[in-house]
DNA sequence: GTAAATCCTATTCAATCTATAGGATATAAG
DNA sequence: CTTATATCCTATAGATTGAATAGGATTTAC
């Protein structure tokens, strides 16, 4: 299951994608836009400003702005941040490796095999798509 | 993520479908092979045989066995059982849909189309392997 | 009839996700 | 300089779900 810090997160990227220009958009709008718990998207928010997607201003006009262009922002980056490894199991993980310890060998492994494959496949998903293309499609 | 309870039902399956002849083999037998606890094992094997996937035989000489062909198998039906929906939101799901309470328009939503396209990836990769391929790549 | 195995439901335990609280800090504007 | 506005930050409460266990009922082989 995706998390609603991811769906709410890419939610609020593709809002701020969406604007005209880059000025700075409030928490308040994009939770409203989005029906979003205020509260929550700020934390959300603030995990994408301190990994490089998002930056901000602080007091009367501030707000958050993308830092880059849409088309310039892989889907795979942002998965990676929000929602943590792509792989459905620790043991096919990238990013995030970590042995089953229930597993004796993983070459023989057909959870492994599985999921390798799925991982390939979404991977594939994430790396073609930019925050532009959601934004286009949508 | 994926749940221990598809992690261990994809095991007992495939230690299952290697075996050589067609007899029954015991819980214990599964568990302690595969590393699992058994009375987990238990309740994962029962919802197997249920779902039409294995057959059982009570009493001594008993055990589960599988009743079709891994071959015959495709992971697309193994998994819709254990873990459940194959998409990541409710709202591009095929089999188990639910509309987002939050969302006022699937088509225009990028959530919606991001997970689409992880979906028919998933999908098509859940498609096309048995359980066949997975013992034989293993 | 006894031992061996599956069958079945309920319940506890633990982890994680979701959301909120409450104040600290910085900035724009008069 | 003061005030209103908005982000910044950490801690914690609340809710949901997954993992595992408990304990007995039922069926079958010998």
């Amino acid at each position: 299951m995706l998390s609603k810090k991811t769906k709410y997160g890419l939610k609020a990227l593709a809002y701020l994608g969406s604007q005209k220009d880059k000025t700075p958009v409030q928490i308040a709008d994009i939770a409203e836009h989005e029906n979003i718990s205020q509260k929550f998207l700020e934390s959300i928010l603030l995990t994408l400003r301190k990994t490089g997607f998002l930056g901000s201003k602080k007091g009367k006009g501030g707000g958050y702005y993308l830092i880059k262009d849409p088309s310039e922002i892989p889907m795979i980056t942002v998965m990676r941040v929000l929602e943590g490894p792509i792989a459905m199991v620790a043991c096919v993980s990238l990013n995030f490796y970590e042995k089953c310890d229930d597993c004796p060998d993983e070459a023989s492994c057909a959870v492994n095999k599985l999921m390798g494959a799925v991982r390939d496949s979404t991977l594939e998903v994430y790396k073609k798509n930019t925050l532009a293309d959601l934004i286009r499609k949508s």
